[in-house]
DNA sequence: CAAATACTGATTGACGTATATCATTTTTAT
DNA sequence: ATAAAAATGATATACGTCAATCAGTATTTG
């Protein structure tokens, strides 16, 4: 009942351990007969590499690094929050991380500091990344040297990452738009968009399935141009009142950045009937929101999936076991009846979800 | 650089190997002071245990059992699938696990089922419950064995199992009620319901949330009684049938059950515009009419995550780690615009959400 | 004060794999 | 046929923990 061992392979293939050793990490010098038996043996066994005993045998450690932007985002810092614990949990597994804070849009910085990894004997980073090309080059030579380089909410330059870990943002922007059509029953609309900068290509993104929709399905909204807010909730607040008094037609809000307490301030000195709104992000203010009624609507991107997803990649790329098949990320609608107790936002470690 | 090893923390501490291991794995017969010698160690070299290597030295294989209702329902197909799938992956961890089927809603055979269990050198066993005090006995005859148990998508008796995995069903009705609510843009509606039976506890509570939330927030919509269908397609499609016809100022429908693809071939043929459609879980015929325009929106509960969950719990059961805190499982809101790519439905393995 | 009891230290053999060395056998090329 | 090359076998050590044994010292108990 118990597992076979390589020891059991190499003995039903009729060979010894060390010829049966060298077919499981192909370490050549094999004569194809004996590469053959073994994998039957292997197959008829069933035998499967003790993951356990194989890390232990080698001492390995996994050094991981993050990425991520710094400031007083309280989406990142839910991000870097969860980070954290999980590295807690994760250090019996023996994975050490290190979060590297960067200030926020800054490619140059960005640079710099994918080079510095290079020499910093390091397995795999996840990054959030910015779409410049600046990053190529650097990227380039720290996947050179073997590191495992995911993208993290915010993808990289495609052909110098391994992988994506984030939800697709032109469905999130879609799935908002059909949520206010839905909400609209067909009645006429107005709807204001706001972005952080069409730069950040999660915004960009959100934005253009935003207006997909509405124009393909919901042709009596009208889809305003957005407001560009620098992710600034000061900003978003001035505008917002601007619109909210000057706009007497308006039906919809949608936010496709941060920033949402200063939206939720001018909403709260609305007098007259606010229109629907619709956000990203779950955090403190964003949730406050959203139970007082001030809005409708949170699309979450549940960073706690996405932290878990980036480690579990990244431990599978530096495996060089290919990336196990995985549900899409999906953004979690959040209305006023299926908000999480308050306190399991800070608590979340996402060991699975 | 290295992480301490346990000998590490002796040294340091100033006793022998064999007093550190004591401490650490509380064997007794050890001095107070040298307990708090070997802690302050602990903490100072920041030791933590090597599971690879104590999972490999005690050969622990975790033994798992999975409880499931058989027969030709989609959804518990897919959780099926999951499981199995997600098993193949813990291989290599040394988990092993069998799926029993048991017909739906059968008591006694559950009942027989998890006696049996207890003759089984079982570590842990994951069920989709049911409310009868008749599964008391046999459970808690199991766990006096030391079998982990937890109930799974649907609870069992509450003081019989160690945890519940699954989404909190009066949560998902209260969503679901905001979102037909939301859709009729404060204009007048009434409802109709179905249900698969009111035994079913998940059915119940999202019914009951369902209605608190239409009752207090929009009460110019009416819930019609709830048409019980046994989950049956057919009886489903014909209750449909006669309340689309019958019923000209329907303004929705929210089928709490199974059994949609009855309900889509009724919806399909009804001439008229047809009213505000939301259903459970994401599975084939659902996804297809969602896609097609037939309903407007799918709540599922994620089974891949739920199934993933499951695992981690009943290992960290079975290690006798308290449960890790975690988030709320949510379900996931479906409509056209996010859908996942088919094929990602059946390759499901959650491997972390 | 002796005897029982409570502690401590030292050591050992698993667990399954990785990795290395060295001797030996088989195959290939000349 | 012989040398060179390729393949194989046998064996050993290490990884960090668990679990056990045994001898020895310290402390308590009667």
């Amino acid at each position: 009942m118990a597992s076979p061992t390589l020891s059991d392979v190499a003995h039903a293939a009729g060979v010894s351990y060390a010829t049966a050793d060298r077919v499981i990490n192909n370490r050549g010098n094999v004569a194809a007969k004996s590469i053959a038996k073994v994998h039957e043996a292997v197959a008829t066994l069933g035998y499967v590499r003790n993951i356990a005993a194989a890390n232990l045998s080698r001492g390995r450690i996994y050094r991981l690094a993050f990425l991520i932007p710094q400031g007083p985002n309280a989406f990142f810092e839910r991000i870097r929050q969860h980070i954290i614990t999980t590295a807690a949990h994760m250090q019996a597994e023996r994975v050490t991380v290190e979060v590297i804070e960067i200030a926020a849009f800054a490619v140059e910085e960005l640079q710099s500091n994918i080079s510095a990894l290079a020499d910093q004997d390091i397995d795999g980073v996840a990054i959030v990344g910015l779409q410049s090309s600046a990053l190529s080059e650097p990227l380039a030579q720290l996947r050179a040297k073997g590191v495992a380089v995911v993208g993290l909410v915010s993808d990289l330059p495609q052909d110098h990452r391994a992988a994506y870990i984030g939800i697709d943002n032109r469905v999130a922007g879609r799935t908002a738009a059909r949520m206010i059509g839905m909400a609209h029953a067909n009645g006429k609309g107005c709807v204001q968009t706001f972005v952080g900068s069409m730069e950040a290509r999660d915004h960009a993104e959100r934005l253009t399935g935003f207006c997909e929709v509405i124009a393909a399905d919901f042709p009596q909204i009208d889809v305003l141009d957005p407001i560009t807010t620098k992710d600034d909730a000061s900003i978003l607040g001035d505008q917002a009142q601007i619109v909210l008094s000057d706009l007497s037609d308006l039906t919809a809000l949608y936010n496709v950045g941060a920033g949402n307490s200063g939206l939720v301030t001018a909403l709260r000195d609305t007098p007259l009937k606010r229109p629907f709104c619709v956000v990203h992000e779950l955090v403190k203010h964003s949730r406050q929101a959203l139970s007082d009624g001030h809005i409708d609507l949170i699309i979450d991107q549940r960073p706690d999936v996405e932290i878990n997803r980036a480690f579990n990649v990244l431990r599978a790329l530096i495996d060089q076991k290919d990336i196990p098949v995985m549900p899409d990320l999906m953004p979690t609608i959040y209305v006023r009846d299926n908000l999480p107790a308050e306190p399991l936002i800070d608590q979340m470690k996402g060991q699975d979800i």
